[in-house]
DNA sequence: TGCTGTTATGTTATAGTATTGCAAAAACGC
DNA sequence: GCGTTTTTGCAATACTATAACATAACAGCA
C-alpha cells in the first residue's frame, strides 16, 4: 500500500538499453517540437551520451566521448547543451555527484527524486506524492516558499544488496 | 497541525548571532570531549568560520578568512578540518551549493533537511518525521536500502518573500 | 625524560568542475 | 538577400577538491 511509483526501476544489466535511448530521443524530439525549441545535432548527441547509461554522467566524461567520436568540443560546448536539456526538462542534474542523468518522463510535471546505488552507480527516478507533500508541508510550516527540490538518496539497490561485490559500476 | 520542527528558524538579520556561535562552539567541545575526538585550534577556528553566518560558506571563503586572520593555510588544511567536522556531525555539507553550514543540533540523531533561501542565502535545518518516513517508504517500495539522504529545498524565506529586493545576501 | 607509534598539519602540485567573454557561423523571419 | 537572433567555437580563467609526501604535535609508556 504505497503511492510511490518508480519511473525507471533499477534496470538489470541485461535490459535492452537501446530502447531506453531511442525512447528518450523520440520523446525529446516530440517535446522540443511542441515547444518550438531547437534540438540541434549537438544537443541531440549530448542527450544521447547522457543516456549512455543509467548511471549519472559527468560533463567531462561526455566531453571526452564527444571528442572521441570526432566532434571537436570544449567545456562550454557541453555545458551549454546540458543547460538547454535541463531547461527543457530532458535531463536532471545530480547535485551530490556533479553529474547528469536522463529524465525518465520528460514533458510531465514532476520534481525528480532519486535513488542512487553506491554499488552499480545507477540512479532511479521515483515519483512519490508523499515525499512531495511532506516536503511542501514542512516548508509551509515555517512560511517557506519552495522553488526547487533536490532529493537524492544514496544507498544500495536490490541487486547490489544481494551481490555486493558483483554489481560492478554501470558505465 | 504538523509534526515538523524547525531546528534553526530563519534568523532575522538583527538576531544575536554571537549566541549562535558560542552555543555551537560549546556544543562542539562537549560532543568531542564525550567521544574522545580532538577539537584542535584549527578545527575550532574552521567551525567558527562555518558559523560565521547562517548562509552556507564555501571552503575557499573559509580559507581566505583564515589567511586574513593570520593563519597560513592551503586548501587541504581547510578540507581536512571540514572532513573532521562533518564526521563529528558538527556541520553539514550543502551539495547544491558546494558549501558548508553549521549543524543546529549536533550530537542528536537526524538527517539534515534544508530550506535554503535564494534571497538572503540562509539555510535553515528542519527535522520532519514525515519527510523521513515518506522517503524511507518510497525507497522500501522498490527494495532500495538508503544510506544517506540529501534533501535541499531552495526558494524564498518569509522575509525575502515580503521584501524581495531588500533581503540582501547574508554574508 | 626520552622513545615510539599515531594523529594532525604544512606544502606543493595537480585533478576535476564550471563560467566568462568574445568571435564566427548557422538558422530564422521577412 | 538582409538584418536579427540563436547557436557554436575557442581561449582563458575561476572555482572546487584531492594526492602525495614531509614535518610537527601529541599520547602512552619504558
Amino acid at each position: 500500500m504505497t503511492d510511490s511509483k518508480s519511473l525507471s526501476t533499477f534496470a538489470r544489466a541485461d535490459h535492452d538499453h537501446g530502447r531506453c535511448v531511442s525512447g528518450a530521443l523520440a520523446a525529446a524530439v516530440e517535446v522540443c517540437e511542441r515547444r518550438g525549441a531547437r534540438l540541434t545535432e549537438l544537443r541531440r548527441q549530448v542527450l544521447e551520451l547522457v543516456w549512455r547509461s543509467h548511471a549519472p554522467q559527468g560533463a567531462y566524461a561526455i566531453l571526452e566521448t564527444l571528442k572521441r567520436r570526432g566532434r571537436a568540443a570544449a567545456p562550454p560546448t557541453v555545458y551549454r547543451a546540458l543547460d538547454f536539456l535541463l531547461a527543457q526538462g530532458l535531463i536532471h542534474r545530480i547535485e551530490s555527484f556533479n553529474a547528469f542523468v536522463g529524465c525518465s518522463s520528460p514533458g510531465t510535471r514532476h520534481s525528480g527524486h532519486f535513488l542512487i546505488c553506491n554499488g552499480c552507480g545507477v540512479a532511479a527516478e521515483v515519483d512519490n506524492r508523499r515525499i512531495g507533500a511532506a516536503v511542501q508541508d514542512s516548508a509551509a510550516a515555517v512560511g517557506f516558499k519552495v522553488e526547487r527540490q533536490t532529493i537524492e538518496l544514496t544507498g544500495l539497490c536490490p541487486t547490489c544488496q544481494d551481490a555486493p561485490r558483483e554489481g560492478g559500476h554501470a558505465d
